[in-house]
DNA sequence: ATCAACACTATACGAATGTATAGTATACTA
DNA sequence: TAGTATACTATACATTCGTATAGTGTTGAT
């Protein structure tokens, strides 16, 4: 009983093995967690050996920076290809669906980001900092096309961009389980409470 | 080197060991989470060796049982102590508040809360269940002694309460470091953005 | 055709883990 | 005071882990 979790084998079959494996570890670390998922698992998951995977990505802190570069590859590809055109605010509300679109296409990246995120103590990573640099950027940009905001309050715009686009899915699945126990499995699914996570500038 | 994570000395060593075990178990469980945390760790934070955590749990199964039901002690101690006098509103408000204070004095409780519910495939124990059921009761005691809410309102009631105790103090850490590393380590802490977090009825 | 670089498998090893077992000290009951 | 249950330590064992090493197949340039 063999599961693969959130990558298609259609689409992954006729990758380079390098590749698979990097993509069953990141479908497995989204899903159960780096520390919970051993080399053996991610050898299987990608059809090869344990030792192919340590010959192409030496330990696993190899593995986890070249899945963190492709996280942070996903979010810039889905900015980059937003035109800088019309005002500050439309560019804004393009790029926010943009990125929207991307998590919603790679649910992965929400899982990852999720664990990684929210376990401060127990993450040996530097995802957040590359994120939250990569979003002070694109907000620099912003200024310098649009009328300038008050440089003090671009740290509250950069937090709220990426809280209002995450925090909103890391929650759901808590809401999500709460409604089927509360309300039954097959409840009408649009009674149910949506979440709204927001930042207060003070 | 040895830390001691969340658990004052001073109160812990006049208990019981088998308590004591508890309390290290509960303080690691909510920094490192449960895999991270080896029964060696446990033993030594507790002052004790690894034999006689297996003598009074058994196993990690047995110790995670009785974590869990401390924690639905914790919130079921917080809400029993408010008096069911004044309206409907008032007796809710005042159970949030009891339950605020209760999440303040227990870190390990928020710690812990985060990892479970946040690890929906991974987690094994029941305390999500267990919670959503505590506080589908004590909205159906509400109703008894109130107005009544329409039924099929009861359950965003429930989730309600949950997200916006919990939902907050989950994202928080992730908005305290991109605050730290955008503002400076020692900027304004007034300045620092504030989080919102609700639930819409749809 | 040869040789070198690379992709890949097989196996092994030490460390850490959860748990079992056997034994010792301490406390309680008769 | 004797005896037994309970608290507690010490050690052992099988399993799983990350990683290292040695070897086999395969490709591609000369």
């Amino acid at each position: 009983m063999k599961k693969t979790v959130g990558v298609s084998p259609k689409v992954n079959s006729d990758l380079t093995a390098k590749a698979r494996i990097r993509n069953a570890a990141f479908a497995l670390y989204a899903n159960y967690g780096e520390d919970a998922t051993s080399m053996r698992a991610i050898a299987e998951a990608a059809g090869v050996t344990v030792g192919l995977v340590v010959h192409h990505f030496r330990t696993k802190d190899g593995l986890r920076e070249v899945i963190e570069q492709h996280i942070v590859d996903l979010f810039f590809g889905a900015i980059k290809q937003v035109p800088l055109e019309g005002t500050t605010a439309e560019i804004a509300a393009a790029r926010d669906e943009a990125v929207a679109d991307m998590l919603s296409d790679n649910p992965a990246v929400v899982g990852y980001l999720r664990r990684a995120l929210l376990d401060p103590m127990g993450h040996r990573g530097r995802i957040l900092e590359m994120l939250t640099d990569l979003a002070a950027k694109q907000v620099a940009t912003l200024r310098n096309v649009g009328v300038a905001s008050k440089a003090h309050r671009d740290s509250s715009q950069v937090i709220g961009v990426m809280i209002r686009q995450l925090g909103q899915l890391f929650l759901q699945p808590m809401v999500d389980s709460m409604w089927s126990q509360l309300a039954g499995p097959n409840a009408a699914e649009d009674d149910k409470p949506l979440l709204v996570v927001k930042v207060q500038e003070s």
